[in-house]
DNA sequence: CTATGATTCAAACGAACGTATGAATTATAA
DNA sequence: TTATAATTCATACGTTCGTTTGAATCATAG
C-alpha cells in the first residue's frame, strides 16, 4: 500500500473543504473549488471519500470525535471528583461550552475555522447534515443534560433542556465570528485588539450563559409580567 | 397596466420562495422549485424580480420593513412614556426580541415560516445576504443599543454589545425551530403540546435573555474563576 | 526486476443550474 | 374596436454541477 501520498491528499482535501465550507457553506462550495484549493485532482475527493456528502461528514468527524471525547473525559473527571454530589452549573457549562471554545486556540484541531464552520452548520437547512450532527452529539448531550438535571434539582427538566438549547444558540453566534448584523464593529471596541478578543470571549460568554441558565423561572400564566 | 395577475404572481412567488428558502436554504433552492411551487412560469421570477438574489432580498424586505418599523414604534412609545428616564432592560429586550417572536402568531406576516428562515439566514455564509441584512437592521439595532447603554450605565458598552450579540444567537436558535441537535424531543416534554410550546417559548426565552444580559460581569485577568 | 495494487490524472458524462428570448396571451385605455 | 402595454409562456442558451471512466503513474512486496 502506498500511504504516504494518499494520507497527504486526504488531509489536504479535508483542510481545504473545512475552510471553504466555513466561508461559503456546503451548497455554496463546489468540488472544483475544494480540489483546486487543496492542489489535488478533481477525482481525488470521490476516490478518497466517495462523495461530497461523505466528505462533509468526514470534515466534522475529524474534529468532533476529539471534542466529544474530551467533553466526556472532563465530565467523568468532574463527577468522580465530586463523588456523587451534584456538580456546579458553572463546571458543567464550562465542560461543554468551554471545551468547545478553547478549540479556537488549538490550530491542530481546526482552530477558529472549524468553530465558525460548526457554528454556522448547526442551523444549516440540509437534512442530512442535521441528522448527522444530532447523531454525533447524542451521547455527550445526554450526559451533560443529566448532569444539569442533578445540579439544578429545583428547575423543571423541560426548562433546563430549553436553556441548554438557548446556550447552544448564543455560543454558536459567539463563534460564528462574523457578526450576523455587524453588531460588533471595530470602532466600538477600541480598548482591545483582535488577539485579545478571543481570550476575553470565553469569560464573556460564560457569564452570559450562566446568567441565563440560572435566571428566575418564567411565569407562564400571568400576562405581560413587568419585571 | 394589468396589475391583478402580476400582484398575485409576485405574492405567490414570494410565499413559495419564503417557504423553500426556509426548508432548503438559498443555495439549496432552485428557481424551478420556486416557480413550480408557486404554480407560475419559470421566467416569472426574472420578470418580476430580476434575479434570484433580488428575489431573496424582496422575501426579507417584505417582512423586515414591518418588523423594524414596529420595533421603532415600540421603542419610541416606551421612551416618550419614560420621559427621559432610562428604560427597564426587560422593556428593551421585549421590544426587540418579543416583537420578533410575536410574529410567529401572525400568519399575515409570515408566521413561524419567516421566523425560521430569518433565524437560519443570520448565520448564512453568503456575503450578499449578510450585507443586506446588516443594512436592513443597522438603524433599529443602533437605537436599541443606545437604549441599553442608558438602561445599564454601569455595564461597559462593549459588554452590552456582546450580550446583544449573544441574545441574538439564543433567539435565533429558539426560532430556528428544528433543534439543531435534537435537544428538545417530544418525549422529553410530555406536559405540553405543540400549540402550547410557542406560547411558552416567549417567556422562557425572555427569562433566559434577561438573566444573561444582567449577569455579573466577567473577570478577565484571574485564571479559572470558580463561581 | 517485476508484478501488483494504490493513487493520480485528463477527459468526459448527463443533469441541473440561472438566465434570456421572442412569440402568444391578457388587460387597459383611447 | 383597436392600439398599446403588461404579463405569461414554451423553449433554449451557455455554464457549472457532482460523478465516472480508463489509462497513466507511483510505491511496494516478492
Amino acid at each position: 500500500m502506498a500511504e504516504a501520498r494518499s494520507v497527504d491528499t486526504r488531509e489536504r482535501i479535508l483542510d481545504a473543504a473545512e475552510h471553504l465550507f466555513m466561508a461559503h457553506g456546503y451548497e455554496g462550495t463546489s468540488m472544483r473549488q475544494i480540489t483546486s484549493g487543496a492542489g489535488v485532482n478533481l477525482a481525488a475527493v470521490n476516490y478518497h471519500f466517495g462523495s461530497k456528502e461523505s466528505l462533509m461528514q468526514e470534515v466534522f468527524r475529524r474534529r468532533l470525535d476529539w471534542l466529544n471525547d474530551e467533553r466526556m473525559r472532563v465530565l467523568n473527571a468532574l463527577e468522580s471528583e465530586a463523588a456523587g454530589k451534584p456538580l456546579k452549573p458553572s463546571q458543567i457549562v464550562d465542560g461543554f461550552f468551554g471545551t468547545l471554545l478553547r478549540m479556537a486556540d488549538d490550530e491542530e484541531r481546526g482552530g477558529v475555522t472549524f468553530l465558525r464552520l460548526l457554528g454556522r452548520t448547526l442551523t444549516d437547512p440540509s437534512e442530512f447534515i442535521r441528522t448527522f450532527l444530532a447523531h454525533e452529539y447524542a451521547e455527550v448531550v445526554d450526559r451533560y443534560k443529566e448532569a444539569l438535571f442533578k445540579a439544578l434539582p429545583d428547575v423543571p427538566k423541560a426548562e433546563i433542556v430549553w436553556r441548554f438549547h438557548f446556550m447552544l444558540g448564543a455560543t454558536s453566534y459567539a463563534i460564528a465570528g462574523t457578526d450576523a448584523l455587524r453588531l460588533v464593529t471595530d470602532w466600538q471596541i477600541e480598548e482591545e485588539d483582535a488577539t485579545d478578543r478571543l481570550d476575553r470571549l470565553v469569560p464573556r460568554l460564560m457569564s452570559f450563559l450562566l446568567g441565563g441558565l440560572r435566571a428566575p423561572l418564567p411565569q407562564f400564566s400571568s400576562p405581560t409580567v413587568d419585571l
